[in-house]
DNA sequence: ATGGCGCAGCCACTGCGA
């Protein structure tokens, strides 16, 4: 089973691209982020040709999760009850005994900023909303853009962001508070000293430069932790450039047996 | 002098992303 996340800046602008990607790495299910595209407007049609079916919860122009899956999928929930203000960010889907939940955490646009409170307001409600998944007993990942740099680790210049944006310590806490739920970091679990970044800036050169954060996450119960075999960041398709332009991040990849 | 990106949209500038 290979389940991966991809924050994709636009389906509409990146379709070629992720059709080349799940052609070149042939994931299993697949978690995206900022579709940008309304849940009708969703390219069903190009990814069932590709052999995925999709389910998704959308949004014009901004926001929009989806799920894409080989085998078909049946909705557990589309929104995150408590968070409706914020968009449309998380949707949970079961793929045989895999329950599955693609979530874009709002960025907070800074510190003084009212939608600042709102991301903190969001990863409560997620924290209440996801327990039960990890209470089941059964696999659950939950892969997405948390938009946090949890740990210094993850940030190409932790000192000098030191408190802030992405890198406070109510941001830091409330990642703390996800996992305290039973979930892990599938990727930080078994790289405990891997600086691997997922987000690098379009501008200035910061991907070449590898001026970046880690910030997309997959985090797992604990038996689909028990069963990850392997996490990477696959940094090829964040570089590579075919008809269309990269999304600013990088698609993370987790394998299980 | 201080940018060098890239999306969407009542579109040629603005808002947003991180």
């Amino acid at each position: 089973m290979r389940i991966a996340t991809f924050n994709v800046n636009s389906i509409h602008a990146r379709l070629s691209f992720v059709l080349g990607w799940l052609e070149a790495r042939k994931p299993d299910a697949v978690c995206l982020q900022e579709l940008k595209q309304t849940t009708e407007g969703f390219p069903y049609e190009a990814f069932r040709d590709a052999g995925y079916h999709a389910l998704v919860h959308g949004q014009k122009s901004w926001n929009g999760v989806a799920v894409l899956s080989r085998a078909p999928a049946e909705l557990v929930e589309a929104g995150l009850p408590g968070a409706e203000s914020a968009g449309s960010r998380l949707i949970t889907v079961r793929i045989g005994e895999w329950t599955i939940g693609s979530v874009y955490v709002p960025n907070g646009k800074s510190l003084v900023h009212a939608d600042f409170e709102r991301k903190l307001e969001f990863l409560a409600a997620l924290r209440a909303g996801i327990a039960p998944m990890v209470e089941s007993g059964t696999p659950y990942v939950l892969g997405g853009d948390f938009n946090v740099v949890h740990t210094d680790l993850d940030s190409f210049a932790p000192d000098a962001l030191r408190d802030a944006m992405f890198h406070t310590s109510p941001e830091r806490a409330a990642i703390d508070a996800l996992l305290e739920t039973g979930l892990t970091d599938l990727q930080r679990n078994l790289e405990p000293e891997a600086r691997s970044f997922s987000w690098w800036d379009y501008r200035g050169g910061s991907f070449h430069k590898n001026e970046g954060l880690r910030i997309d996450l997959l985090l797992g119960s604990a038996s689909a932790k028990a069963r990850a075999t392997k996490v990477w960041v696959d940094r090829e398709w964040r570089k590579k450039r075919d008809e269309q332009t990269p999304s600013d991040h990088a698609p993370v990849i987790a394998d299980f047996e």
